[in-house]
RNA sequence: CGGGAUGUGGCUCAGCCUGGUAGAGCACUGCCUUCGGGAGGCAGGGGUCGAAGGUUCAAAUCCUUCCAUCCCGACCA
């Protein structure tokens, strides 16, 4: 490709709304082009990158046996109904219309319910079992709030895979052999990433993984073991119970704390550690209209593990302060278990505490020497925050560490979740129908794009590792319009890479000065650059550079095609 | 959906407070000079100042409403 006849256009300037660097990497390359909020387009350069990707994934999953298909993006409503998500995934998501019949459709966010419907209606026999379908198809799904480019878009590209079976021996097999294509697609993408353990969300099913890019930018926590390769979703990370203390019950005392609401003032002005305190925050509840959840003061409250706690409110909500000064007869800053006549759900970590402080149930009062058995009864005790730095690893192996990830993909065993919603069946060896078990997994495409630019970026712009890279090699002549010597040298090195079909950009832009022209080479991020110049070719050379290590040398003009093909055959093979 | 901010040529922004002929840099077109790390000069094209109302002799500027975009919190590949 020359680039006098390709679409190359970079920005000098940062743009004013992307505030994640591969957003930005992406707009001043010129690989995407907002269309609207969470909604992109693909430039010539980017579409080149994102082909990339999806080849790889493509090739993996071709690899492992699974069957590309292509399903619609517009799906009709009746699935969605059938399976009970018109309703359920309606938070929002799912987008909506009407066709001229006035026949209710969506646009797919996932194709569960369609492959579903496709599967019943194609596999009859248990002999056709075990299959795995899998699609690289747009999805939009209408997010709250769509941020940071390609990494919350609202449309996007995933690869999803669904496969059937007639055991849940064979789906863990399957699921087994996704886990082990996901590791492979994410190292020949160079990733530094982490399985994790996590929470089945709305897709639902039992076993679940994601696969986390550790990145700044990562909108998740991953927590991982320092011993031993345990590694979860901060959501379902187990925060064990310690040890309970001992300490030998102190004389409770009421002490003033006049406007003191927060743990931290109350932790200051009592000159006490947020450690020997609790909080009490107040929720609505399914039988009950409120319960207490108390946890240690420098803890936080994690959402997902309350939210399985049969005794609260189906959406974790937080009573309003009208409510607690209503049934309480104080204010948010001054709640503590003692006395208080509702249920009280204890996290395991507020449970061992003795001799601690809270709130006393009166504005501007707190309780020292609080002591339960004595002073408060909880109700139940269990895992109810976030873990920290230092943990327990919930194996007993070492401690927990924190990172942040980004999640570019999720395998799911999903039961008979929907197969059995919507009745898809095979007959097995008796003739008899039987329920197919179904798995999931999903993969961002264009998350990925994102995610291998936060990992793979300097202050020059974009890193690419060979395989994902737009062009392999470019060549930048300098000054070829006053020496035609270094504009034939360029013009046969091209033709000969193109020969030997290396992807290869000639930067042969008029008007263009050298320094431009480096700038871009570099933001792009091609892996290996040849400079050709009047200098260099006094002695039959050119000069090369590589992207990725920096180095620099002299190659000799004759026969350099066929080197930068055996280098790229050997750099691609390794990858 | 709650909280905050911002909307001025394709991009980055100034002008607004204190109303009075729409600006700069980048990008684009033409010419000239320049040419090994984002060149310089001259000449040009391009904006209903997010939209609609209102106040005023006069609104980018003041007021109201709406819309869009971005950021912070509950969800997901």
């Amino acid at each position: 490709m020359k680039a006098s006849s390709y679409s190359i256009s970079t920005l000098k300037e940062t743009p004013a709304d992307a505030e994640v660097i591969s957003h930005q990497l992406l707009i001043r390359g010129g690989l995407i082009r907002k269309l609207a909020s969470g909604i992109y387009n693909w430039l010539p350069m980017g579409l080149r990158v994102l082909h990339k990707v999806e080849g790889i994934i493509r090739h993996e999953m071709d690899a492992a046996g699974a069957l590309e298909v292509m399903m619609p993006v517009v799906q009709p409503a009746e699935l969605w109904v059938e399976s009970g998500r018109w309703k359920e995934y309606d938070d929002g998501l799912l987008l909506k219309f009407v066709d001229r019949h006035k026949r209710d459709f969506c646009m797919g966010p996932t194709h569960e319910e369609v492959i579903t419907d496709l599967a019943r209606n194609e596999l009859k026999s248990h002999k056709q079992l075990p299959i795995n379908f899998y699609q690289i198809q747009t999805k939009f799904r209408d997010e709250t709030r769509p941020r940071f480019g390609l990494l919350r878009a609202r449309e996007f590209l995933m690869k999803d895979a669904y496969s059937f079976h007639m055991n849940v021996e064979s789906l863990e097999q399957t699921y087994q052999l996704m886990h082990q294509t996901y590791c492979q697609i994410l190292e020949k993408m160079r990733l530094d990433f982490r399985p994790v353990l996590a929470d089945t969300g709305s897709i639902g099913g039992s076993a679940s993984v994601e696969f986390h890019v550790l990145a700044d930018s990562g909108e998740d926590t991953i927590a991982f073991s320092s011993a031993s390769d345990y590694a979860a979703n901060i959501e379902m990370a187990e925060a064990l119970a310690p040890a309970p203390e001992t300490d030998n019950p102190e004389a409770l005392t009421e002490v003033a704390t006049p406007g003191q609401k927060t743990i931290e003032a109350v932790a200051t002005f009592l000159q006490v550690d947020a450690k020997r305190t609790v909080k009490t925050l107040i929720v609505k509840g399914s039988t009950e209209p409120l319960v207490a959840l108390v946890l240690r003061g420098d803890h936080q409250l994690n959402a997902i593990k309350a939210m399985k706690i049969a005794a609260l409110a189906a959406p974790l909500t937080l009573a309003s302060p009208e409510d607690i000064q209503a049934a309480l007869g104080c204010s948010v800053g001054s709640i503590g278990p003692v006395g208080l006549n509702i249920p009280i759900i204890a996290d395991r970590s507020a449970a061992a505490l003795a001799n601690f402080t809270c709130g006393a149930n009166k504005d501007d009062y707190h309780l020292q020497n609080v002591n339960w058995g004595r002073d408060a009864i909880a109700t139940a005790i269990v895992d109810l925050r976030n873990v920290v730095e230092g943990d327990p690893s919930p194996d007993g192996l070492g401690q927990l560490q924190l990172k942040k990830g980004i999640e570019v993909g999720h395998i799911f065993q999903l039961g008979e979740k929907y197969s059995k919603a919507m009745n898809a069946t095979v007959l097995d060896e008796t003739g008899k129908a039987v329920v197919m078990n179904m798995g999931c997994y999903g993969m961002g495409v264009t998350r990925l794009v994102a995610a291998i630019i936060e990992q793979y970026h300097d202050d020059r712009g974009m890193v690419w590792p060979t395989c994902i890279a737009p062009f392999h090699v470019i060549i930048i002549p300098i000054n070829s319009h006053k020496s035609a010597e270094v504009a034939a040298t360029a013009e046969s090195i091209y033709q000969a890479m193109r020969q030997l079909g290396i992807e290869v950009l000639l930067d042969d832009r008029e008007g263009a000065r050298p320094g431009a022209k480096f700038a871009d080479a570099e933001l792009i991020g091609i892996p290996h650059r040849i400079v050709v110049g009047e200098r260099g070719l006094a002695t039959q050379v050119v000069e090369y550079a590589n992207r990725q290590t920096g180095a620099t040398s002299e190659l000799p003009v004759d026969g350099i095609a066929a080197h930068f093909k055996s280098l790229l055959d050997q750099e691609l093979s390794n990858d």
